[in-house]
DNA sequence: TGTACATCAGTGAACGCGCGTTCACTGATGTAC
DNA sequence: TGTACATCAGTGAACGCGCGTTCACTGATGTAC
């Protein structure tokens, strides 16, 4: 039988995952395009042939590392949406919009090397790990338009429009993780401004959703 | 007396116009930081030495290219604001949404490679160039910033909150330009897909900021 | 205007270097019986 | 359990190549008188 916990396995996907972490730690000032392969694996410790047992090339370990990056949110942003299923009203809205800053807040803090590659790589030069992005940010925004569905605010709204309206937070939430990224982890007056930004910025989107259909909108 | 428009600096001017051209023509596929110095020389038809005369590094011929794309921007943009100025109303606030994305869309139709770059180089890695970029974008935010703040729907605006509002403007519209990027030039139904998403979503903006302050906001 | 000297944009050769990819290999792990 | 064979992650050497930077230079343009 194919023991897919056998020795060599685990060994190997010990080396995969180092390559995973040097990467990403070397990423942190450079693009993708421009890390070498025999970087890596120096920094590894392996030759740098070993590279070809784990990745055809450097599109492949970027992509790896979009997974890694993005993958784990998608159950994290359905949980922080449930949450607000059904309520109405400005409190149980900015309860929601203070969880989600929250949960943009500690991600950034918790995967800063992940979320700056995936800033860095977004528009970048590298089409296989663009295409991946975009497809995860995607996703993201079908949840967030899920979410906002189940909400009384968006009772006149189109499924089309909502999801319109989806990447509107997405694209907020990632400029605004992004600029987190641009300040000092320990800078905590820095953060907080950027936070009461996104907060606002939330708010007002939140506000025009509500009023959208109003007769003086 | 040192002519500055001798036939010298003339030509000094031209291989240094050459080399910005041919940077963002190679540009279109890849990143600054995996642009070669002789690549670029040897498009353009001179030494790699050459090279030397115009820019100390590529980073500063990428500082170059984003005044390139950028510095003619915000004439254009205080004027498209200017018309909105004291105008009340969903109609006027219509019209000022449709001239901001049409201006978006043609300057994207006539400056694609510039814009690529910039979205390319906006949290690329080359570190003087993305503050090139962070700095333009905050002067549009102030320009955008002080053009809301003619509008009655501004009234109950503080000027700190409006430079927020301002940035969320800015940053939709670089999103919206990216967006354009990944659709091909004559693909009118994509073009015209993202812009009326464009329109709608500046709308729920501007909604939100009319009604920020209604008692049931 | 003509002449003698200064400037400086662009040259071309040279340098040492690290790159990505290939290949036959080794030896620990896995499998069959 | 023990033995003989298969698998395959990682090795290490080799390859040809293009890179960024330096340097003394050339010759057209500019300046002084």
């Amino acid at each position: 039988m194919s023991h897919s916990s056998g020795v060599r396995q685990v060994q190997k996907q010990q080396t995969r995952q180092a390559l995973l972490d040097a990467g990403l730690r070397l990423l942190e000032h450079q693009n993708l395009s421009s890390l070498g392969l025999r970087e890596l694996t120096r920094e590894v410790g392996v030759s740098p042939a070993a590279f070809y047992r784990h990745f055809p090339d450097m599109a492949g370990l970027g992509v790896a590392l979009v997974g890694e990056a993005l993958g784990s949110l998608h159950a994290t942003i359905r949980a922080v949406l449930a949450q607000g299923a059904g309520a109405a009203g400005s409190a149980q809205n900015d309860a929601l919009i203070e969880a989600s800053v929250a949960l943009t807040a500690d991600y950034v803090a918790d995967h800063r090397p992940h979320i700056r590659f995936i800033a860095r790589e977004r528009h970048g030069g590298v089409g296989p790990v663009r295409a991946a992005i975009a497809a995860e940010l995607d996703r993201f925004a079908d949840e967030v338009a899920a979410g906002l569905a189940t909400q009384p605010d968006s009772a006149r709204w189109s499924a089309a429009d909502l999801h319109v309206l989806a990447q509107l937070y997405v694209d907020h939430m990632v400029a605004t993780a992004a600029a987190l990224l641009e300040v000092p982890p320990d800078d905590r007056a820095g953060h907080e401004r950027i936070l009461a930004a996104a907060r606002l910025r939330m708010r007002v989107i939140a506000v025009g959703r509500r009023h959208f259909f109003d007769a003086d909108a």
